[in-house]
DNA sequence: TCCGAGATTGAAAACCGTTTTCATTTATAA
DNA sequence: TTATAAATGAAAACGGTTTTCAATCTCGGA
């Protein structure tokens, strides 16, 4: 669990001659506790009322860091905010839902393989990707 | 080729009550002659030289338009600025290449069909998608 | 333990792309 | 042609991100 990212970022902090605080702890634990895709403001928003002293700015760096040494991922679901989401083992795409935000995770294996094919044919070499579907929820959709 | 576009950009401006200025026909144009992904300001930038009187906002304004009626998709490659792509028939899907920022389209029936069976496992209603894969092309993958 | 170089912090300002405002101009229907 | 309502361009507002800067903190070395 936690404690294995924990000591991932330690180790990234410390091979880049970066030093450890408090504050890059709590941002971590707040990060990870937090099951959704929160934007800057949303993880700042929920520090905040434990530990009021804490930065706007400091969260935001502190979650780009966690996107440099591969704890977290920077997600862009077209509402204007990068989002983070911390990095399962493996990878995963999204349905979002266009009525009411919801996001729904999931992974196939047979589209991951189709796309190594079709990089293939073009020469590439994929680094990663981004998957989105973009819909609405079986909620959504009676509501409308 | 672009004949059509115009009119189904026409019927659009018409059947919203909306109103066919120059301006909307010269942004039209330049943005169909664009084989690129621009962003507004570089639509802006390339119009500014023929037209010097036309506006940023209006450039904006018009490409969100077009996103609107169908005819461009708005697209966002982690950049921090809005792509806008003129709408193909067919719906294909982005290689981006994070050495030189090559841009290749593709597109995969299969693919497409197994987002379709996903989504129907988590009864959502898919109204669009957007998948990109991100590595080096050949030439970047030599140079590194 | 204490010190000092250098990294980090928080607040505020700067920044940058997007969106809105508003007075003026323009397109369209009567 | 005229009235009405939409569109335009310039500038300001906006919202999220990034930078600045003085004060604070970390951590290795004395």
């Amino acid at each position: 669990m936690s404690t294995e990212q924990k000591q991932k970022f330690a180790a990234y902090i410390a091979s880049q001659g970066l030093k450890a605080t408090r504050q890059r702890e709590l941002i971590l634990e707040a990060f990870l506790a937090q099951a959704e895709h929160p934007s800057t403001e949303e993880l700042y928003l929920g520090l905040r009322k434990e530990h009021p002293g804490i930065g706007y700015a400091t969260v935001h760096r502190t979650l780009k860091l966690l996107a440099e040494c591969g704890i977290a991922t920077v997600r862009n679901f077209g509402d204007g905010a990068q989002r983070f989401e911390a990095c399962a083992g493996e990878h995963h795409d999204h349905l979002v839902c266009t009525g009411c935000g919801l996001i729904i995770e999931f992974e196939n294996l047979q589209i991951e393989k189709l796309q190594e094919q079709v990089a293939k044919s073009h020469d590439f070499t994929v680094q990663d990707h981004r998957l989105e579907l973009y819909g609405l929820c079986s909620n959504c959709r009676k509501g409308e």
